[in-house]
DNA sequence: CGTATTTGTATCAAAAGACGTTACAAATTT
DNA sequence: AAATTTGTAACGTCTTTTGATACAAATACG
């Protein structure tokens, strides 16, 4: 199972900025209040996404974060790499290689791992994050798809 | 990410049960042996695979557990879903409801993990453990796709 | 130029989750 | 009755995640 919500978070921050619209800085103060949590927090997965230039910080007074690129150009397959948020499921450690199952069963399970992230990242990447930002600013958000 | 390698014991658990063949028995001690682990955490595994009838087991003397049905009629699906092995990615707690973003973006976020889980399931459902015994008994495993 | 602001990052502590282990009751075979 | 095996509770340890404090470096602005 999921576990950390790195993911959620970074996407929270990425609708923030770009609700904030283009070239405003918006601080890691800000985006902490709304998602509840530490700055800290907030600037750590900044840092992620920084590194994938999906965002670019200042520092300094009217510093701040703001998108690289408009949020068309952004979906989020491109945020799940950023997150580095690893697998669907982990394999498990050295395996017994005196039993023939045990010998081979990780390097079958590591092939389904590839397949699995390769239609869990095209899914990803059929949503924008403009997308994301409309969906989230429609209110009827309780029945049908919300993304698409 | 996903933080447990259970679905991949299950996996490995079901292989072996396959392998051995219908209507034979497999002790926990033995699965054990083949993943390299205590035979408690085996048997922690197979009460879920029982739950979902994939696994039949009987104690006593002369017990252990045997798959419930041919192994073509299970799938990696059946697997993913007796194991309960949560989301690809986890929902962050409580956001800020003064916010527009924080107010909305959980439900979003959680149309998207349906929508993702699905992809999974879909794949996950491609695969036969029929097939996933195969693939391991054959050795070339270092090239290309192995399942399917 | 100096002050205020903001990020980036190190470090630490707390909380949660995963995993292995021991122990033992219940069920079953012989 | 004895031996075996599962089912499950309980516990300790280890790792991961999260939140928090602290402070240097960068930047803007009067």
């Amino acid at each position: 199972m999921a576990a950390n919500s790195q993911f959620a978070i970074a996407v929270h921050i990425l609708t923030v900025l770009a609700k904030a619209g283009e070239g405003n800085n918006v601080k890691s103060d800000y985006i902490a209040a709304s998602v509840r949590t530490n700055p800290v927090v907030i600037r750590r997965l900044l840092g992620d996404l920084s590194q994938s230039n999906l965002v670019v910080s200042q520092t300094g007074s009217n510093g701040g974060t703001r998108l690289a690129k408009c949020p068309n150009l952004i979906n989020l397959a491109d945020v799940h790499r950023a997150i580095a948020c690893g697998n669907t499921f982990s394999l498990h450690r050295q395996t017994n290689d005196d039993c023939s199952i045990g010998k081979n069963i990780q390097c079958v399970l590591e092939k389904l791992q590839i397949e699995i992230s390769d239609v869990v990242e095209a899914k990803l990447a059929q949503f924008s994050l403009q997308s994301v930002l409309e969906a989230v600013e429609k209110v009827g958000c309780d029945k049908g798809k919300v993304l698409d």
